[in-house]
RNA sequence: GGUUCCUUAGCCAAGUUGGUAAGGCAAUUGACUGCAACUCAAUGAGCAUCGGUUCAAAUCCGGUAGGAACCUCCA
């Protein structure tokens, strides 16, 4: 199957071929943890974990790998505030993200890394960075010289001159250029190390290279994604470390994810729009928040509204409830529920295949949830037709990370369906009504 | 000021190697039904606007209007 992303690097779909056959190596920058994860958090994490499962169930060996920037200014502004140290506020934040990001469907990285177990690893980097003169000291600051690359800009698409001109560079007389970036910052105020340059803590950029360098023997990776906003300059600088480091642009395919909006403006801290995840997720539902965000593209942005969730919210009592029935007549008919074929999910795989295309793949499973309404509705149901569709269902809300459950009957629960069924044909209304409610409560029907 | 992008039915949304618009939600009508929920069927747009290229454009080119993001910590 041909797989296809669009590439930010080249703003074109391109063919995928991994660098190994058979195998996929992806790094994503995580969050920086001193708050609670927000819906848009959510974002970057549904849309590669999906990539991942996609990936993996086509076959892929897929090395994921998503990190935690644990050491920050505002996470020790955070820490003095709460009166707590870096590693308890981080500790705590990063447990957070993992428990949202696992409500709404996303699998745990293979690796989560955090800078605070690379400071070695990032020191040594910047230390042979000096040497190649890509970087320079002054006053136990670490910079890298931008000057060095030759095509700086490149990813975003940005001019240095224009960025020279333009009157949001900050001023920093420390540094040869102001488009040059602290690798290292000499600190004295909250947690910091020992390095050749005195006291400090490393910059935001260099962790991430750090990273791929350690964990991906290459130096170089198939798939590297991020949110829109990290292409510059965070990415950008990325490139600019690992050019000068390895000569490459450290991924052979960049990513990047739209924002979620809310009310058609972006959610930032700064306008002070936030909604945390947790909360959306408590009050819709972890399918429901991952589906309002693969219904949209992953390079659009998606719009949270009363109308968009509540779409979502009928979509996924939609899907529960078709595959319940299944369930439900399979395991009556003492069928084997996992001997299925899935049907229906070439499309929904080429869907996905082309640079993730979710709302194309949804189409699809759309139509299953149909064809298996209307099964399930004839007189005599077809058992086999209705396995394949239970597995072919079962496929689907894998890939997309939709957590759709249905119950394993017990012999006694098989019992009381049947029971229900009779007493319902007898006219026992109210005995069958009562059963009804006890099932419902089962979630058997 | 620079860069990038968007505008498709009430709402969400797919669709660019050009050939007469997927899907979902809502709505209306009908079917099923002891009741409730669920479910099934049918019904709607010529693609912001103006102009150009073409046998043919939502899809390519140009103008206009409106909107967004990045250039500053942010997914």
């Amino acid at each position: 199957m041909d797989i296809k992303f669009y590439n930010s690097l080249s703003n074109s779909v391109e063919l995928f071929k991994p660098l190994h056959e058979g195998k996929v190596s992806m790094y994503v920058c995580g969050p920086t943890v001193y708050n609670y994860p927000h819906i848009g958090n959510m974002r970057p994490v549904v849309v590669f974990d999906t990539l991942r499962r996609f990936l993996t169930y086509v076959g892929y060996d897929v090395t994921y790998v998503s990190n935690f920037t644990d050491v920050d200014d505002k996470i020790i502004n955070e820490s003095i505030k709460e009166n707590k140290t870096e590693k308890e506020l981080t500790e705590f934040y990063i447990d957070q993200f993992k428990k949202t990001s696992a409500e709404i469907g996303s699998l745990l990285p293979n690796v989560t890394p955090k800078v605070t177990e690379y400071i070695k690893a990032i020191i040594t980097y910047i230390q042979k960075l000096v040497e190649l003169e890509a970087a320079y000291v002054v006053d136990g600051d670490v910079y890298f010289r931008v000057s060095k690359i030759q095509d700086y800009g490149s990813l975003s698409g940005i001019n240095i001159n224009d960025l020279l001109v333009g009157a949001r560079v900050e001023e920093n007389i420390k540094k040869e250029s102001p488009l040059d970036f602290a690798l290292w910052k000499r600190t004295s105020i909250g947690v910091n190390w020992d390095s050749p340059w005195g006291k400090g803590r490393p910059g935001w950029h260099t962790e991430c290279c750090v990273m791929i360098d350690t964990i991906f023997p290459d130096h170089f990776i198939d798939i590297h994604g991020g949110g829109y906003d990290l292409k510059f300059p965070h990415h950008e600088n990325e490139i600019a470390q690992a050019e000068a480091m390895h000569h490459n642009k450290i991924a052979r395919y960049w990513l990047h994810n739209a924002f979620i909006n809310f009310g058609n403006e972006k959610m930032s801290k700064s306008v002070g729009n936030v909604i945390l995840a947790k909360d959306l997720i408590e009050k819709y539902g972890g399918p429901t928040c991952r589906l309002v965000i693969l219904n949209t593209h992953y390079r659009q942005p998606v719009n949270f509204t009363d109308e968009t969730i509540s779409a979502a919210t009928q979509e996924v009592n939609k899907m529960t409830s078709a595959y319940r029935q299944i369930a439900l007549q399979l395991q009556i008919n003492n069928v084997d529920i996992n001997q299925g074929k899935p049907e229906y999910i070439e499309k929904f795989l080429l869907a996905m295949a082309d640079d993730l295309n979710t709302a194309n793949a949804l189409a699809e499973l759309y139509v299953t949830i149909k064809d298996a309404n209307q099964n399930l509705r004839n007189k005599e149901i077809n058992l086999q037709k209705l396995t394949n569709l239970f597995k072919t269902l079962t496929d689907m809300f894998y890939i997309l990370g939709l957590n759709i459950t249905y119950k394993k009957l017990s012999d006694d629960d098989k019992l009381l369906y049947k029971k229900y069924l009779s007493t319902k044909a007898d006219k026992q209304f109210d005995v069958s009504d009562k059963l009804r409610s006890i099932l419902m409560e089962k979630e058997i029907l």
